[in-house]
DNA sequence: CTAGCGTATTTTGGATACAAAGGACCTATG
DNA sequence: CATAGGTCCTTTGTATCCAAAATACGCTAG
């Protein structure tokens, strides 16, 4: 299992970080690359000490960077056990867009409640972002641009808590979205524009059903990509 | 600002830990206690070296504790300027009881669908336990009692990250709702008990109004409290 | 007397070193 | 030959040490 680590062998596996100022947030956003990447397999037991070798950093910064993994879900820590990479399973991928339609339906009330001109002409800006990034075939920017609009949809709505609450699920889901986002990147944008017209229409009732449908529609794209 | 730390002056202030096995364990829970019993106060910069010193640890241990107390609302985690006391507002109550009363309501709508006696049965036990605690006139150990309750409603619901969510907000209510739980204490049970019933009899409906009316009688008799 | 700058101290961020717990492998025995 | 025990090695948990950043103070110049 464990395989000999020659000192040559091993060097471009794993890029080392780049050492800017903040280096646990380096290290945190190479460790979800490699997670969400797929390089690093679900089930798979996580040694500070190797990791902190590859990316060219001690245990320590490693080591809070795997603290706050866990606390969004990307690894398990058994005590005086590690790490170990999570095991995703389907049954978790409809929890959570069973709580994410929960939280977006609420958060798309209460933002409608608001309904501010302001506000909407931004998120349509994002909106149209993420278009963009679709029609130029970039995924990893569609999904960043998406996160930017629930982000900024939570902070109209005016709840920090529930902004929160949904920026975790939102952090979960990645995993699993970026298995489904190729198929849904062209309808979603559609989506969220239909969503932004209920709100600054003011109109709780549709926006609360925009964000069920939306929620709904990606589940449904999941399933059919897993099925695959 | 800084008083002098002499010697022998500062040995009383803060218990140094019982250093059982897992030591970050217990340097979470000697610094959740401070912050909740008030010795520190909201806003108040935490040095690690003093707080390594006071509980008689080094410095590792309280920096893991810090992150996990930033992680759970008790403490704001300024970059290059340490941890500082979290200083709880009005306003955040109502975000969070606006947050619980969303997740509470699913979650007792998801389990009045399960409806299972042999559950019913065992939240019915925590729930009398909570009430002995109250004739006890023992605070701590009804919100223990309390947040027993909670969890267990999730796990019948059988979302585990419903559960988690309402978790989280539930260790952040921690902090205001030990000044409302003296008067709630009484009705808090019934209220939980009519809960149970709805569950029991697999009343979506009642169960989810149960939820809501519980809640917001939180809600009143907080907002009761701080004007006192 | 006040405002701006430079230095000194304090405190965090990161690295290294040491101790203890867990797991794997090997051996000896029934 | 299978199993129980023990030892060794790997890996985490904790402590100490060094460097970099931020703040606070004091000094000087206007």
């Amino acid at each position: 299992m464990a395989v000999d680590m020659q000192s040559a062998g091993e060097a471009d596996l794993i890029r080392p970080v780049q050492r800017a100022a903040p280096l646990r947030q380096a290290v945190y956003e190479s460790m979800v690359e490699l997670v969400v990447s797929g390089r690093l397999n679900p089930g798979e037991h996580l040694v500070e000490t190797d990791l902190a070798r590859q990316l060219g950093v001690s245990r320590q910064p490693v080591r809070e960077a795997l603290h706050r993994l866990q606390a969004e879900g990307w690894v398990d820590l058994r005590p005086n056990q590690g790490a170990f990479v999570h095991e995703p399973t389907d049954n978790e991928v409809d929890q959570l867009l069973d709580a994410r339609e929960l939280l977006e339906m609420e958060t798309a009330r209460l933002a409608a409640r608001s309904a501010d001109a302001e506000a909407a002409a931004r998120l349509r800006a994002i909106c149209h972002e993420g278009e963009a990034a679709v029609k130029a075939g970039d995924t990893e920017v569609f999904i960043t641009a998406n996160n930017r609009f629930h982000a900024a949809l939570a902070e109209v709505a005016g709840n920090a808590v529930l902004a929160e609450l949904s920026a975790i699920v939102g952090r979960r889901m990645r995993w699993y979205y970026r298995l489904a986002a190729p198929l849904r990147g062209e309808t979603s944008c559609a989506e969220h524009l239909e969503l932004i017209d209920a709100i600054a229409a003011g109109d709780e009732k549709r926006a609360a059903k925009a964000a069920r449908q939306h929620t709904e529609r990606t589940r449904v794209a999941y399933h059919r990509t897993v099925q695959s």
